[in-house]
DNA sequence: CTATAGGTCATTTTT
DNA sequence: TGACCTATAG
C-alpha cells in the first residue's frame, strides 16, 4: 500500500488517506480522478474497512464498471465483487426491489425507458385532445422531470399553475402517472423519487443503509440532481463518512436536472467538510491548458481551479477559420489522412467534436471518401431501432401483461386487425376503468366498436404470452426467446415492413442480435432470469455491447462534446466553434452562456498533444446559407477581444432588425492575422 | 385497417 | 435539408 501512496502526488495522497469525515475533491480535468477513486477504496480496504461497508455511486455504467475493474486491480477481484459500486439508478432499484412493499409497489415492476416515456406522453396528450402544435411529447417530458426533481407532483404543480401551459402539463402530468401506476411500470425519474420517498418514510429502512455503508462516494458530485442528493443525505447524513469527488468547471448537465449549487454548497451542506483540489494535469500540453484555463477563467462563481501541465509545453493551439462546413470537413479530413500517413499516427489518435448532432454529417462524407475509419457515437443506439424495440416489447409484456406501452407498440406487429380507432377505444376504456391495456382488450366485449376479429386475435396473444411468462424460469432463457418470437410470428412483421429481400435480411439481423444478447446475458450471470435480463438491458442502454465492437476499432472518433466528457484523444478538433452553436442559441436563452462555456472547457481538455479549433463564415441551416461568426469563446480561448461589427447571438435578433433598417451591408473589413501554426496554405486563417 | 403524401420542427443525453 | 408524425384517401 504504502508503495501505491508514493505513486501519488502529495494532494492526490490527501485524498486518498483522509478517510473519516466529509471531503471534497475538486478534480480538474485529466487530474487523476479515477486513480484517486480507486486508490482511495484500496486504501479504506487496506485500513480494515470492510467491502460490504463501502458504497461508490456512479452516473454511468461505464464508471461503475471501470471503477470495480480498477479496484479488482489494486485489491484482487474476489474482495472486489463485495463493494457496491453502482448508478445511482442500478442502486435504487435493488432498495425498491427488496422492500417493493414498503415502497407501495409490486416487486416485478418494469422500468420504462426513454422512448416508452415518450409514447405515453403523447398518448397523454392525445387522451387530453391537445393541440399537436402547442406542446410535443418531448417538452412536456422535459418540463415534468424538472419539477419532479424539484420534489413537486402533479397536484401540487396543479395548485400553482399559473397559466393554461401549465395547467396542461398538469393534466398531461397526472393523466402519466395514472398510466404507469396501472402499467405497473416506474420511469428512470420515479426510481429516485421513490427510493427518497421510502427512506424519508421508513426510517428502518434508511437505518438499515446507514448500518451497513459507513462510507459513501459519489463520483461527477457536480451532476448530482435533487432527489440524488436526498438520498446521499439519507444514507451518509448521520456518520458523514461522505466523499464526494467532481469539477464544478466540467457540469454540462445543467439542463438535465443536474444542479451545480450542489458542489458548490458541499462545504456548508457538511460543516466542516475539508477541500482537496487536484490541479495537476497528466494529460495535456501547456498550451492547451493555457487555453482551458482561459476560457473558463470568465464563468463566475466557481470554486476556483487553475490547471497546471505536468507534460510541460508541446504545440500551439491551431485556429481556422474556413469557407463554410464543406470547406471545414475538407481540411480537417485531408489533415488527419495526412498525418497518419506521414507521422504515423493511429486513427484512434484522433478526435472531432461537436456541439450538436447535426454537424457531423459533412465530416462523415469527407472520411469516406478518403476511406478514414471513423466511428460516430451517439445517433441511433441500438436499442432504438424498432425490429429490437418490438421484440423486447414481447418479452416485457410475456413479464408484465400490464405493460401498455409495450402492449400498444405490439399489438398490431405483425398486423392483427387492430387499426388506430381500435387502440383508441381500448385505451379510453382502459382509463375510465383504471384497468391496463391488456384487461380491457380481455373485457373487449364490453367496448363499442371493437371489431370481432380484433377481439380474438389479441385474446390469443394475450394468452400465448401468459403461456410463455408461466413457463418462463424453467427454460432456458435464449430458447425460449427464441421460440416466443417465432410464436408471434415475428419474422412476418420484418418481411412485411421491408419487402426488398436483402433489407427484410439486414432488419432481421437486429432480431438475431437480441438472441446474442441474451446468451451474452446468460453465460456470465449466475442466476439468469428474464426479469434480471430486461432489467440490465433499460439500465445499461447500449454500454456493453459498444465495446464488443466500437471501442476496439482502430478508427477516429466523431461525437458531441457532451459524449467525449471523461474521454481522452492525442488530436482533437474542435469544429463549429461559432456564435449561435457554441455558444448554442437556445442554450444562452434559456439557461445562460455558463454551462456553453463550460462545454468549450470540457472539448479544450479533452487534447492531450494538439487541438484545433474552427469555425466556418458561412454554413448551412435548414436548407438556406447563413452568416456565422466566430463563438466568443474563440476570443477568450485566444486571449484577444471580439472584433468591432463582431454580435454576440443573444443580440443578434435585436441587432439584425436594426442593421437591416440603418445599412443594408455593414460589412466592416476585418483584420486577419497570422495563424498560430504553419501548414495547409491559403485557406487557413487566425482569427 | 393500411399505405402514402404532405406538414412541421428542428440542442446537448444517461439512466 | 431531412426526419418524423399526422391527416387523408384507398
Amino acid at each position: 500500500m504504502q508503495k501505491i501512496l508514493q505513486t501519488l502526488n502529495a494532494e492526490q495522497r490527501a485524498a486518498v488517506t483522509t478517510t473519516e469525515g466529509p471531503l471534497l475533491v475538486l478534480a480538474g480535468a485529466g487530474s487523476g480522478k479515477t486513480r484517486v477513486i480507486t486508490v482511495r477504496i484500496a486504501y479504506l480496504l487496506h485500513r480494515g474497512v470492510a467491502p460490504e461497508s463501502v458504497l461508490a455511486m456512479t452516473f454511468t455504467n461505464k464508471a461503475a464498471t471501470e471503477m470495480r475493474e480498477r479496484v479488482g486491480g489494486l485489491v484482487g477481484a474476489q474482495r472486489a465483487e463485495d463493494l457496491t459500486v453502482g448508478t445511482f439508478h442500478a442502486f435504487c432499484v435493488r432498495l425498491l426491489r427488496a422492500r417493493a412493499g414498503e415502497a407501495g409497489l409490486s416487486p416485478t415492476f418494469t422500468i420504462c425507458d426513454a422512448a416508452d416515456q415518450q409514447s405515453a406522453l403523447r398518448g397523454a396528450l392525445r387522451e387530453l385532445r391537445v393541440p399537436e402544435a402547442s406542446m410535443t411529447p418531448g417538452a412536456l417530458h422535459a418540463r415534468i422531470s424538472l419539477m419532479k426533481n424539484k420534489g413537486l407532483s402533479a397536484d401540487a404543480f396543479l395548485e400553482k399553475a399559473g397559466d393554461a401551459q401549465d395547467e396542461l402539463v398538469g393534466r398531461a402530468w397526472k393523466r402519466y402517472d395514472e398510466h404507469l401506476t396501472r402499467s405497473r411500470t416506474v420511469d428512470f425519474d420515479d426510481l429516485l423519487l421513490r427510493s427518497v420517498k421510502l427512506l424519508r418514510e421508513h426510517p428502518p429502512a434508511r437505518e438499515a443503509l446507514e448500518q451497513r455503508f459507513r462510507y459513501v462516494l459519489v463520483d461527477e458530485y457536480q451532476d448530482t440532481n435533487g432527489p440524488q442528493y436526498d438520498i446521499v443525505r439519507a444514507i451518509a447524513g448521520g456518520h458523514r463518512n461522505l466523499c464526494v469527488v467532481g469539477d464544478d468547471d466540467q457540469s454540462i448537465y445543467g439542463w438535465r436536472g443536474a444542479d451545480v449549487r450542489k458542489i458548490l454548497a458541499f462545504d456548508s451542506d457538511f460543516h466542516g467538510a475539508k477541500v482537496v483540489r487536484l490541479e495537476t494535469n497528466y494529460r495535456s500540453s501547456k498550451e492547451i491548458l493555457d487555453a482551458a484555463n482561459r476560457v473558463i477563467g470568465h464563468n463566475p462563481g466557481r470554486l476556483g481551479k487553475t490547471l497546471r501541465a505536468a507534460l510541460g509545453s508541446g504545440e500551439p493551439i491551431a485556429t481556422l477559420r474556413m469557407e463554410d462546413e464543406i470547406a471545414e470537413s475538407d481540411h480537417v479530413a485531408r489533415e488527419i489522412a495526412e498525418l497518419v500517413r506521414v507521422k504515423r499516427n493511429r486513427w484512434s489518435d484522433f478526435a472531432i467534436l461537436f456541439r450538436t448532432q447535426t454537424q457531423p454529417r459533412p465530416f462523415e462524407q469527407q472520411l469516406r471518401a478518403r476511406n478514414v475509419p471513423y466511428v460516430l457515437t451517439g445517433g441511433m443506439s441500438f436499442f432504438d431501432r424498432k425490429e429490437v424495440r418490438d421484440v423486447l416489447s414481447y418479452l416485457r409484456l410475456a413479464q408484465n401483461p400490464r405493460d401498455e406501452v409495450s402492449l400498444l407498440r405490439i399489438v398490431n406487429a405483425p398486423p392483427r386487425g387492430v387499426g388506430k380507432s381500435t387502440v383508441e377505444r381500448i385505451v379510453a376504456f382502459a382509463t375510465q376503468q383504471g384497468i391496463s391495456a391488456g384487461e380491457a382488450f380481455a373485457r373487449a366485449g364490453e367496448v363499442e366498436g371493437v371489431p370481432e376479429t380484433a377481439k380474438d386475435a389479441v385474446h390469443a396473444l394475450l394468452e400465448k404470452l401468459a403461456r410463455f411468462g408461466a413457463e418462463e424460469p424453467h427454460g432456458n432463457l435464449v430458447a425460449w426467446v427464441r421460440r416466443l418470437v417465432e410464436a408471434v410470428d415475428y419474422r412476418a412483421e420484418v418481411d412485411r415492413c421491408y419487402p426488398d429481400p436483402k433489407s427484410s435480411e439486414e432488419r432481421w439481423a437486429s432480431v438475431v442480435e437480441v438472441f446474442d444478447l441474451a446468451e451474452n446475458y446468460v453465460r456470465r450471470t449466475r442466476k439468469p432470469s428474464l426479469a434480471a435480463f430486461l432489467e440490465a438491458l433499460t439500465l445499461s442502454a447500449d454500454g456493453d455491447r459498444a465495446d464488443d465492437k466500437k471501442e476496439k476499432r482502430d478508427a477516429v472518433a466523431l461525437m458531441t462534446i457532451h459524449a467525449a466528457k471523461g474521454l481522452e484523444f492525442q488530436r482533437v478538433y474542435l469544429v463549429g466553434v461559432e456564435e449561435g452553436i457554441l455558444p448554442h442559441q437556445r442554450s444562452v436563452v434559456e439557461d445562460g452562456v455558463e454551462e456553453e462555456r463550460r462545454l468549450m472547457y470540457v472539448a479544450i481538455t479533452r487534447a492531450q498533444r494538439h487541438l484545433t479549433v474552427s469555425c466556418t463564415k458561412t454554413r448551412s441551416k435548414y436548407g438556406t446559407r447563413i452568416e456565422s461568426q466566430p463563438s466568443r469563446f474563440f476570443y477568450e480561448m485566444l486571449g484577444e477581444k471580439p472584433p468591432k461589427g463582431w454580435i454576440a447571438c443573444d443580440e443578434r435578433s435585436a441587432a439584425d432588425k436594426k442593421a437591416d433598417v440603418a445599412s443594408p451591408k455593414p460589412a466592416p473589413k476585418k483584420r486577419k492575422k497570422k495563424a498560430p501554426s504553419g501548414p495547409p496554405r491559403s485557406t487557413r486563417r487566425g482569427v
